[in-house]
RNA sequence: GGCGACAUAGCCAAGUGGUAAGGCAGAGGUCUGCAAAACCUUUAUUCCCCGGUUCAAAUCCGGGUGUCGCCUCCA
C-alpha cells in the first residue's frame, strides 16, 4: 500500500513498524461543543484507512484522544456556569451519538487529557531536565531552538516563522517561538493539577506526545489529523517527542485537506460551520460519510446541499442493488448455473479494482467507482433474474467492498419485518393484477406507500421496498 | 514576506507520458397494465491560458491567470 506522507511530501510504501499490529495515533476533538462536519472528515477517513487495515487482516491500534482540559472548556463552563468537567463529559457523550451515526468504529483507546495528567508531567519535566524546556513563573516553555529539526514536517524554516510570531501579553517566553508545555493556574475556577512548577494544566500540544508514547511506544507507525495541524501542533509533537526519546516521533503523517463552505474553509471563528447533529436534522450518516468519501482525502471537498442529495441519489443506486440481490437470493432457485460460474469470475474481479484504488493512498472516489461499476455488471447479469447461490455471492462482495467504506452497513430492507396485514394486502393486489383490476392495484399501492413502503413487480414476484 | 494546495462536462469526481473512469442531473429507447428498479444509447476532439520537451502531454518543464490554505484557536 502506498500513502502520502507529509513528512517528505511524497507516496511512499507503508512498511509497518511491527506487521503484527499497525501503531496509529489521530488527534481527536477538543469537547466543548458538538462535533462539526471538518472533525467529521478525518474522523471518517482514517476510520476508512484503518477498516480497510484490518479487511486486509491487520490489527491495528488505533488511538484517538479527547482533549478534555482546554481554554475553550474553561471559557464555556464559565459561559454555562458549570464544571469543566460536566462540559467535557457531556460533549464526549455527544460525540460518540455523531460517531455511531457516521459509522466510526470506536478507537483501541480514546484516551484522555485528564486521566493521563500524571504521564504529562512526567513528559514535562524530563524535557526540562533534558535541558529542551523552561520554567518561567509557574509555567513551561518549550525551547524550540533547541531543538534542531523543527520546521521539518511543515517544511517551515525557523527563521522566516521568527518574523511572523508574537508573543501574546501575560506570556513569559524567552523566544515567540516557544510553545507552553505547562500552564499556571491563572485564577481559582480554573482546573489545576499539582505539578513540580506549581498548580497548572497542561498546553495543547504536549497531550498527544505523552498519550501516543504511553499508549503506543516510542515510535509510531502513522500519526493523522486534519491539514492545519501540521503547523504547529504535529510539528511541536515532533519536537516534543523526539526530544524525549531521541528516536522518530513517526514513520508517516497523514493529512487531509479540509471541507469548505462557497470555497472558502469553515472554521469556528468564520462562524460558517456546521455541526454533524444539525446535518442529521436533513441527512443520514450514511450519506455524510458517503459525501466524505466520494473526493480524495487530501483534495479540500466544498460542503452544499446540492451536493448532499447527489450524495443521496447515487448512495441510492447501491441501495436497490442490494435490495435486488436481497430479494433474488430469497426468491432465486438453486446454485450458480455454467452461465454465473463464467460471469462470476468477471464479477469478483472487482474486489481487485477496489484494492487498487484503496492501495493508492486510499483513494476512496476511484474504490467507489469499482463498486459502481460492480453493481452495474452484476445489475446486467441478474436482468433476466438468477439463482440464489448467485445473487447470494454478488450479495457478498457488494457488502464486502461497501462495508470497508463503512456504508450499506445496515440489515437493508429485509422482507422479514413486513406484517401478515402487509403481506395480505401485496397477495390481494396480486389477484387484482391478475384480474386486470388496476385501479384496485392502484389503490393498495397508495395505501402501502402511506404506510411507508413501495411495492416493485420484478420477474421473481413483488419485492417490498421501505421509502 | 515564508511555506503549500488546487484548476478535468450542467454539477461532483478519478486519471500524473500512450490517446478522457465513475456518480448525479438531462435526453431518447427497451422492459412494465401503469410505475419503480434495471439495462442500452446519448451528453468533454479535449482537461484554466501561453510557450517548450517528446513519436506521443490533462499528465513533464517554463511563464501567466484564477481560487484556496498554513504561518494565530481550528479537522
Amino acid at each position: 500500500m502506498k500513502i502520502y506522507n507529509t513528512m517528505t511530501r511524497k507516496k511512499e510504501d507503508f512498511v509497518p513498524i511491527d506487521e503484527s499490529e499497525i501503531r496509529m495515533y489521530v488527534c481527536g476533538p477538543t469537547v466543548y461543543n458538538y462535533i462539526h462536519i471538518g472533525n467529521a472528515r478525518p474522523a471518517v477517513v482514517f476510520d476508512t484507512f484503518r477498516r480497510y487495515l484490518e479487511y486486509k487482516g491487520k490489527k491495528v491500534k488505533y488511538i484517538q484522544n479527547f482533549t478534555d482540559v482546554d481554554d475553550k472548556i474553561i471559557n464555556k463552563s464559565r459561559e454555562e456556569g458549570v464544571s469543566a468537567k460536566e462540559i467535557s463529559e457531556k460533549y464526549i457523550a455527544e460525540y460518540f451519538k455523531d460517531a455511531d451515526a457516521l459509522n466510526l468504529e470506536r478507537a483501541t483507546v480514546h484516551p484522555k487529557v485528564t486521566e493521563n495528567m500524571d504521564e504529562i508531567i512526567r513528559f514535562v519535566k524530563v524535557l526540562v531536565d533534558k535541558g529542551y524546556a523552561y520554567e518561567s513563573e509557574g509555567d513551561v516553555y518549550y525551547s524550540t531552538r533547541k531543538f534542531g529539526g523543527y520546521g521539518k514536517l511543515s517544511g517551515q524554516n525557523i527563521e522566516e516563522l521568527e518574523a511572523g510570531a508574537r508573543v501574546a501579553v501575560g506570556e513569559s517566553k524567552r523566544d515567540p517561538l516557544d510553545f507552553a508545555l505547562w500552564k499556571a493556574q491563572k485564577s481559582e475556577d480554573e482546573p489545576a493539577w499539582d505539578s513540580p512548577w506549581g498548580p497548572g494544566r497542561p498546553g495543547w500540544h504536549i497531550e498527544c506526545s505523552a498519550m501516543s508514547n504511553k499508549y503506543l511506544g516510542e515510535t509510531i507507525d502513522i500519526h493523522a489529523g486534519g491539514q492545519d495541524l501540521a503547523f504547529p501542533h504535529h510539528e511541536n509533537e515532533i519536537a516534543q517527542s523526539e526530544a524525549y526519546t531521541g528516536k522518530p516521533f513517526a514513520h508517516y503523517w497523514m493529512h487531509n485537506a479540509y471541507i469548505t463552505i462557497d470555497n472558502e474553509k469553515m472554521s469556528k471563528s468564520k462562524g460558517n460551520f456546521f455541526t454533524v447533529r444539525d446535518i442529521l436534522k436533513e441527512y443520514t450518516g450514511e450519506e455524510i460519510r458517503f459525501f466524505l468519501l466520494s473526493g480524495h482525502y487530501r483534495s479540500p471537498i466544498n460542503f452544499s446541499r446540492d451536493l448532499m442529495i447527489q450524495s443521496r441519489n447515487a448512495l441510492a443506486r447501491m441501495h436497490h442493488a442490494e435490495e435486488n440481490l436481497r430479494h433474488l437470493k430469497q426468491h432465486g432457485e438453486g446454485e450458480m448455473t455454467e452461465k454465473e460460474r463464467s460471469l462470476w469470475e468477471n464479477i469478483s474481479s472487482f474486489r481487485g479494482r477496489f484494492e487498487e484504488a484503496m492501495e493508492d493512498d486510499l483513494n476512496t472516489a476511484d474504490a467507489i467507482s469499482a463498486v459502481f461499476e460492480l453493481i452495474r455488471e452484476v445489475n446486467t447479469a441478474v436482468r433476466d433474474g438468477a439463482s440464489g447461490e448467485f445473487a447470494g455471492k454478488c450479495l457478498d462482495l457488494l457488502k464486502e467492498l461497501t462495508g470497508i467504506l463503512g456504508i450499506l452497513s445496515d440489515g437493508g430492507s429485509e422482507e422479514d419485518g413486513i406484517s401478515e396485514e402487509i403481506k395480505a394486502l401485496v397477495e390481494e393486489r396480486q389477484e387484482a393484477r391478475k384480474a386486470k383490476n388496476f385501479a384496485r392495484a392502484d389503490e393498495i399501492r397508495d395505501i402501502l406507500r402511506e404506510k411507508g413502503l413501495a411495492v416493485e413487480d420484478t420477474p421473481q414476484g413483488p419485492k417490498i421496498v421501505k421509502l
